[in-house]
DNA sequence: TGCGGCTGTCACCCAATCGTCACAGTGGCG
DNA sequence: CGCCACTGTGACGATTGGGTGACAGCCGCA
């Protein structure tokens, strides 16, 4: 299921931008020209997420907020105001609206997309990660936490396994040390370890023929190949 | 689009130094000798990376710190600061300020551009290059740290792939010995090896009839040509 | 409290890679 | 034509990066 997003503005070149990324980036947009509109969509159909303009006629894009927050069908729908002002921020921001992100205008495409995204991840909703993983005869099951080679099941670690995971999610690009131990142990590493080598070792032995999917680059890093 | 940094300390001379280093090295970079000129420039023109001073009259590195983590302009901008005392370490890195990393003076240009460079890569600010240079029939996947010819993948070294795919974005441009000694090995010092030469020879090998490409401009350096 | 599985670190080792040197070509210029 | 400054080439130690085995601390669990 694509997440939903219901976009807001009252100027149809703003939301024709905004329509056409969020579809080039895989999500359903549903949009609205003004406040009533934007309260009865939401309504309708509750949306994962909305992106909402400041300056609207009539019912401006805080009143919407509020009223939105108001109806329990959508009082928790994540929502990025549109602003052209930065001294509107801290109002966007600020307990009495309760907005998750704003962005001032103008805007890239790649920001909006990066906030989307991000928002979405930390609702939950951006369930389009993969539940499964498969490369040949490796498989492996992110919500059961398994992975398997040849349908018999590997028996792997925490560590093992997120590393394997992530290094998969990333197939064919090369990671570095650093950026394993970032995201595989949340360190924020300035320091040295063999750790993340010692880990593949292991992860190695334990895959056996599966481990030709780990390749090293020296001077680089690791990368998974497909 | 070069990443945007702010350097701020009261010294000229140090400004200078710090600031001639990181334009050699591709940044855009404004600087600040106070803290409320700090603190303008940087809501003025938001920048992917702080560079800060501790000892700064009346406003000192560890106020701008905390108040520019405050505005959410500039809550997330990365901040590296500059100290001299190691036993102001843990207090830059405490959650209290929040500093993603700190140099103690005297540090090398080397040592700082390393630091930039590694937070600006976990930001993600340091512009996606592309990801894929092509060149006819020459083709350079940066992320997947692989070159190929006519769709055969040719294996470098790691510093080979830096020093191809260095010439190849500079396509056109000669570049000396000196900066390529500075950009692909990260030497700051102006020693006189045959080193560049070296490793363009072995390129030229591995290239094959690909290395039509790479041109010996005499008495100044290489060009990689389309 | 004792046990066993995980983890992070270390020391050691080997092969890939690197930097340097001496020497051979080469091109530019008078 | 011949010199000279540069660049290409082949070879060779030195260095480095990563694989490997071992080990001690930690944590959950019985």
């Amino acid at each position: 299921m694509k997440p939903r997003i219901l976009v807001v503005d009252d100027e149809p070149e703003a939301v024709e931008l905004v329509e056409f990324n969020l579809k080039q980036a895989g999500y359903a947009v549903n949009t609205a020209a003004d406040g009533a509109e934007a309260l009865r969509k939401a309504r309708a159909q509750t949306p994962d997420l909305i992106v909402l303009d400041v300056m609207l006629p009539e019912m401006d894009g805080f009143e919407i907020c509020k009223t939105l927050r108001l109806d329990a069908a959508t009082a928790r729908v994540p929502i990025i105001m549109l602003t052209a002002k930065a001294a509107e921020i801290d109002r966007v921001l600020g307990l009495e609206l309760g907005a998750d992100d704003y962005i001032t205008k103008p805007f890239s495409p790649r920001e909006l997309l990066l906030r989307v995204k991000k928002i979405l991840a930390r609702s939950g909703a951006d369930e389009k990660v993969e539940e499964q993983l498969r490369f040949g005869d490796l498989l492996i099951d992110l919500p059961r936490h398994l992975a398997s080679w040849k349908g018999r099941s590997i028996d792997l670690t925490a560590t093992e396994f997120k590393l394997l995971t992530l290094l998969a999610q990333r197939a064919g690009r090369v990671q570095s040390r650093d950026q394993l131990l970032r995201d595989v142990w949340e360190y924020d590493s300035l320091i040295d370890t063999r750790t993340v080598d010692t880990h593949m070792r292991r992860l190695r032995e334990k895959l056996g023929s599966a481990s030709k999917h780990l390749d090293t680059v020296r001077g680089v890093g690791y990368r998974f190949v497909e």
